[in-house]
DNA sequence: ATATTTATTTGTCGATCGACACAGAAAAGG
DNA sequence: CCTTTTCTGTGTCGATCGACAAATAAATAT
């Protein structure tokens, strides 16, 4: 009962990863399946045989993604001591990730579907999925620390995560459009700044 | 020597305002010119003979937002009594003009053209150098408030610059992903919240 | 060895892309 | 009037899109 038939001549793994970063780099609607072809050096054939259609070969590149470079930058939330150092940290690696020399620039997650055309409706709706994900975990590591009276809880978590979370997703344009990374690592200082300004201040019903 | 000829049918001004909403909501590479041809209700023919080419298009319709939308975010920073509330009040007219109800959602410059593919890599600058501008724009006022004093010269003022740009941005990302108006706001009232801190701190030639 | 299973190569499918030719229609100038 | 100029509608161009059929090649199972 091993394998049957012919075995494939190429590395699959290896080619999910040259497809993972055509997309990352182009996005999805950006990347034709010529550029896939040739990024892969795999014929078309192969390629539908292999991860089905071009919005299957996306959602597995996308996986990849979050295991790989997302992990790494998301995995502080849960391993950091406290949730302002989840959170720094999280900003800080997002902007060493972001600026990776011979990587593409800015996070596939935030650039990879953003504005809505013919057939790509699945797909940003997944990637937009994602982003919620990670803004729900942001907000539980707050929660969590409130409940354990490491944090207070006068202010509204809610919007400080909101606010983290939009300088993440900021920094990935920044990125595209060049800034050096000590000027991303700078950014993250900056939203830091801000923390014992917003852990201080009390709920008052209205935007803060 | 006046107005020779058919004159043209349809409005020229109210054609491309309804083409600059296509642009604004799908971007340059995911509108088509039967997209456009649709939106606009004019025949292709009549769209290439009174704009162009479609990259031409899209740059008036830019010009157009800039002029419109953009200005009203962006005029702040010459009418505001100081560099704080220019700050503030870019940020809380663009949560304001991000999630206006039938308008589409965040910024045309930021959402318009950002993943470079086959032939949009003129438009794709140019956005990137108006992102630019935005930025130089809000650097030169904080640098005005230091020469006139209203402002310490101690603070990396473009670290400060790029973080406040870099909000501005990510709440383009926000308002696309569905953030309420309230909840963009209550962003803008926590990145000033950093203000003060920012403003107190000495320069160390590291990241602040 | 033969049959079976799977991968690869070549070629191509209908649909859609941006862009325009061409002819007919509607205004001005003479 | 008639000529000229410009705009409008129909149709279509070559290129490219994502996706796959058919035929060939290479492995395993019996």
């Amino acid at each position: 009962m091993t394998e049957r038939g012919r075995p494939r001549s190429f590395d699959r793994a290896a080619a999910l990863r040259r497809a993972m970063e055509v997309f990352w780099a182009q996005g999805y609607d950006g990347t034709s399946m010529s550029d896939l072809i040739a990024a892969m050096d795999v014929n078309s054939p192969s390629i539908y045989a292999a991860f089905g259609c071009k919005e299957e070969l996306f959602r597995e590149a996308v996986a990849l993604y979050r295991a790989t470079e997302g992990g790494r930058i998301w995995g502080a939330m849960t391993t950091a001591p406290s949730a302002r150092a989840a959170i720094e940290t999280v900003l800080r690696v997002s902007a060493e990730e972001f600026t990776r020399p011979s990587k593409p620039r800015g996070c596939l997650i935030v650039l990879g579907a953003l504005n809505a055309d013919d057939g790509n409706e699945t797909v940003r709706r997944e990637l937009q999925e994602h982003r919620a994900e990670n803004m729900k975990m942001l907000l539980l590591r707050l929660k969590r620390g409130v409940a354990k009276g490491e944090l207070p809880n006068g202010p509204d978590w809610r919007a400080i995560a909101t606010f983290y979370i939009t300088v993440q997703q900021g920094m990935s344009i920044q990125a595209r459009d060049g800034a050096s990374r000590k000027a991303l690592l700078a950014v993250a200082d900056c939203a830091m700044a801000a923390w014992d300004g917003l852990v201080s201040c009390r709920r008052d019903g209205g935007a803060l």
